[in-house]
DNA sequence: TGTCTTTTGACAGTAGCTCTCATTTGATGC
DNA sequence: GCATCAAATGAGAGCTACTGTCAAAAGACA
């Protein structure tokens, strides 16, 4: 049997508890955007989401996990780790940038961004999406070093990592602060930038 | 009449108000140490510093802020911006972090160190750790521009900002990891590889 | 249908944090 | 010194995020 994607909804346990997993999430960013995070108790969240309060913390840790789980994280590193081996670290980063973000659907990154909006404005939030990215940074320093056959603990990839994870940072910051919603083409430049070795003329 | 630093202790309530601060901050990190972050309650730093809970949020709007609160956050960006004006970017970077790190002495040293491992293994203060540090990026990057004479928006500095925190935090995390205290060596290494470029070959 | 396991809800409890109000304590003019 | 005013403090009530326990409900499987 082949399912297209999401393969095999399985039993109807884990139908149902997909379904409440998303309810939550779903009522969760809805009131946020309504009413303001700080404003909406995690109370609201588990009676719009029909559940009890208990169950909500059952499927999430924390209030703020239900804006910060990005499902895009992992489908990144996967589709940097299976770029072509022939590319260059920077150019299999920017595949693997394109891959992903051209595959949504206006919808998804209309919510997407809603959610990203969300995450900057609250400064609660906004520090554990650093955290996240924090820990991205090990991930893609690992993935890096296999990539030019390196150790992990290498300096100089070290290095490439930190700077690339900086640029890209400043690079998403940029596209916020001047209100763009283009930020793939602002990665673009500023891996250009990269690797033209971060020139800075007076 | 010439006092040495802190300039006129002024009148009896703000050296009150000073002691007050310090002794909660001292006793808070110590009780951190002492038995971890998530287990000292707020009300038990209250009592070893003498003070009610009450008192502890009027000096301290967080818990998180006790250990978070960088007395060198402010001193290094006003030292980069006094650097001489005929250095470059990353020349001045680099003369701001050896003038403040160089003169710190060893219980100075000692107990930053300290500070720095609580909040480094505790996620909470971890997380908002980096959103300093996102802070940090947008003051560096508006010096960073005034010096070479560009607006503070102009992407070429952002990129050049960007890559310097990304750079100066996998140096940190670098030297962290392999339990050197020397991390002014590390950032000096990273800061010459930026000056050259970035380079990663295979 | 009956049994077993997972999921759920009710409830009680802890701790961070806010707000209010009365009391104390340092500053200041006489 | 003393009276007056402003700032600092403590006591206490209250909200909410989060944890842990236990019994009831619902799906899996025979």
């Amino acid at each position: 049997m082949t399912t297209s994607r999401d393969d095999r909804p399985a039993g109807l346990r884990e139908r149902k508890k997909a379904r409440t997993r998303a309810a939550i999430q779903d009522h969760a960013l809805r009131l946020f955007i309504e009413q303001g995070y700080a404003a909406t108790t995690v109370e609201q969240i588990a009676e719009a989401a029909e559940v009890s309060p208990s169950t909500f913390f059952r499927y999430f840790p924390t209030k703020e996990e239900t804006v910060l789980y990005d499902r895009l994280d992992p489908v990144l590193i996967e589709s940097f780790l299976n770029q072509p081996p022939e590319l260059s670290p920077l150019a299999a980063v920017r595949g693997a940038l394109h891959a992903i973000f051209d595959s949504l659907d206006s919808e998804e990154s209309e919510l997407e961004r809603a959610r990203q909006r969300l995450v900057f404005s609250v400064p609660e939030l906004r520090a554990r999406l650093l955290d996240q990215v924090a820990g991205g940074l090990t991930m893609l320093n690992d993935a890096v070093a296999k990539r030019v056959g390196r150790e992990p603990d290498d300096f100089d990839v070290r290095v490439w990592s930190g700077s690339l994870i900086g640029i890209l940072v400043a690079a998403y910051l940029a596209s916020i602060e001047d209100g763009s919603d283009d930020f793939i083409g602002y990665f673009d430049r500023a891996l250009t930038r990269l690797e033209e070795g971060v020139p800075l003329q007076p």
